[in-house]
DNA sequence: CTGAAAGCGCTTACAG
DNA sequence: CTGAAAGCGCTTACAG
């Protein structure tokens, strides 16, 4: 019934070297004051008894910085940018001999706000966070408890905590651009969800790249409803309904970009041809789509391990003002709106 | 420097209550025995103090089961079908106020093995683990020590642990009947590695189908590489310059899926009148892609949660025998093969 | 350079 | 029904 207690524990470490527990920890911590003989028979020890430290107690024990866990809050597992970021976080930890803890909170308030309590009590070293609006309150109150919090992909209104983010606005301009130097005029824009940021700012940078052109923008050619897949296909619905079609869409994210190739799709739409489509978010697959996404690469990977590194850094400088790394997304250039 | 200390802690509790920690602690776990009148007060102390337990203290301080902690080791989060597992283990355990640790090796050997050791370390309640021969031998070991295992996806060759996992031969018979119905009798079979156990299972469905209609199978018509997009891409190059073209393509997960969708466009092949594709594995998306696939569906979700439940199922009765669950997958069918 | 001892925040027999 | 005390497995001043 117990399990057996094979992980010896630093007592059987101790014993079997010959010294106090306080050394055997001193030597799994590399304190240097160690006597280097002293240091090479507890090390045998170790390896002969198998023995691996219970992070348990170590994080219970251990000040901030040493608990080698960090939290990362995702608002959907399902999105591949976010796959990108948690694998870009983990690398990183992984290297620090970290832990990564996440909380996928799928779009739920609920869980959201529960998940920032559960990793809170599970003592991480810190948040790595995509923040929503509705528990911005909540993540404020975490930095003035000196929990050390870096957003990802949304920064906060108070501009209070180190933020890895891309560059939307110029995202966004890129693709609309990019459209408009093709000859198209009438291009809807299939935005996300009015209540995050990044919404915003893509609008922002579809609307800059009409006014660069000295073209006017179309309030009527702007939709937006959620930012998950059956949004992509209600509003694509909408678009082909319209009496007047416009020659291109450019969707806000992955999941509404998949969501308009089905529709376009279910109505045999030739694409370039009879509507072009670009998308922001690459994926890793973005090929295998026919015709293949022209899209607005986000550095996912990358972001999470400077996300990771951000908050690192912020352990040993809880003081230093608050960091905010912008990452210019990149056009990748396919066959979703004809040859460039 | 040092972060205020907002959680306040048991004794804060039982100081504002005028009770001692024990009784806090009854209250929290919730124990009967407690008078009820004591318990409301409790209750309510901790939530004026807005108290929250340290779920490490607990965990340090708990026997299994009360861990509130399963560790979950994945092989790659960027498949799709994973990242089901992974939300329905979560969706159960957040049901049980557990959380879920992931270990995404990556398909790194020495990833595998580390996370097996670090969430043993992390005092996880149990195991659920999409295993690789290669740490069969260490996973038992696991099993030997008391830790309740289950396995996901593939099961111990040695049946020592529960399992659930899809019928991926039924899967695979039904996919390449599907397939000889319609008429083909030459059909390529893209396989998976051919280290991992499924591989061989659906290897041996396709057979199956085979036999049944009295056609002969071709060795020269199954490839084999690894698992991944690449070799899904340079297995439908290969088949595609065969002087004698096969046509249909059945592939043996959704990355090889992914591969041969980009190799079939590139090469503008017509789905399905040129070449069927059919492939194991369901995606969300599957009606973005041009055809829309035809796929057998793993219930990824469902597993993941079935899992979950047989853990904590297991967590009580550590001696019950071992358990499997064979998922019956179920075909989906869409364009890639044409009408049925 | 090393050991004895206190303590991290809890839970749980053991008394009463 | 409740409290005092031991202890989970570590780390870290404090002595020496």
């Amino acid at each position: 019934m117990k399990p057996k207690n094979t992980s010896s524990g630093l007592k059987e470490v101790a014993r079997y070297s010959g010294v106090s527990i306080a050394t055997v920890s001193r030597v799994i911590n590399a304190d240097p004051k160690v006597k280097a003989e002293t240091a090479l028979a507890v090390q045998k020890a170790i390896k002969t008894l198998g023995y691996r430290p219970n992070r348990v107690a170590q994080r219970l024990r251990a000040t901030t910085a040493r608990r080698r866990l960090v939290g990362l809050l995702i608002p959907d597992i399902q999105n591949p940018y976010y796959v990108d970021i948690i694998r870009g976080v983990e690398h990183y930890a992984y290297n620090q001999n970290a832990t990564v803890i996440i909380g996928n909170f799928s779009q739920d308030p609920k869980k959201e706000e529960l998940y920032i309590d559960i990793l809170r009590s599970e003592s991480v070293d810190g948040f790595i966070v995509a923040t929503t609006p509705r528990t911005e309150k909540k993540v404020e109150l975490l930095i003035e408890e000196g929990i050390p919090v870096v957003c990802i992909d949304r920064g906060l209104r108070s501009l209070k905590a180190d933020v890895v983010k891309t560059d939307n606005e110029a995202g966004a301009f890129m693709a609309t651009e990019h459209l408009i130097r093709l000859g198209h005029k009438r291009i809807a824009h299939i935005a996300g969800d009015k209540e995050i940021p990044t919404t915003h700012e893509r609008i922002a940078g579809y609307r800059a790249a009409f006014k660069k052109y000295h073209l006017k923008t179309e309030e009527g050619l702007i939709f937006s409803r959620k930012s998950d897949y059956e949004s992509g296909v209600q509003l694509t619905e909408e678009i082909l309904a319209l009496k007047c079609r416009p020659t291109a869409i450019f969707t806000a994210n992955n999941l509404l970009t998949l969501g308009s190739y089905e529709v376009l799709h279910r109505h045999k739409m030739k694409i370039p041809e009879e509507i072009a489509i670009i998308g922001f978010d690459d994926v890793y697959w973005a090929n295998s789509l026919n015709p293949a996404l022209t899209a607005v690469k986000q550095f996912g990977y990358e972001m999470g391990q400077q996300a990771a590194e951000l908050l690192y850094k912020r352990l040993s400088h809880p003081q230093a003002p608050p960091a905010s790394l912008i990452i210019k997304p990149e056009l990748m250039i396919r066959k979703s709106c004809g040859e460039s």
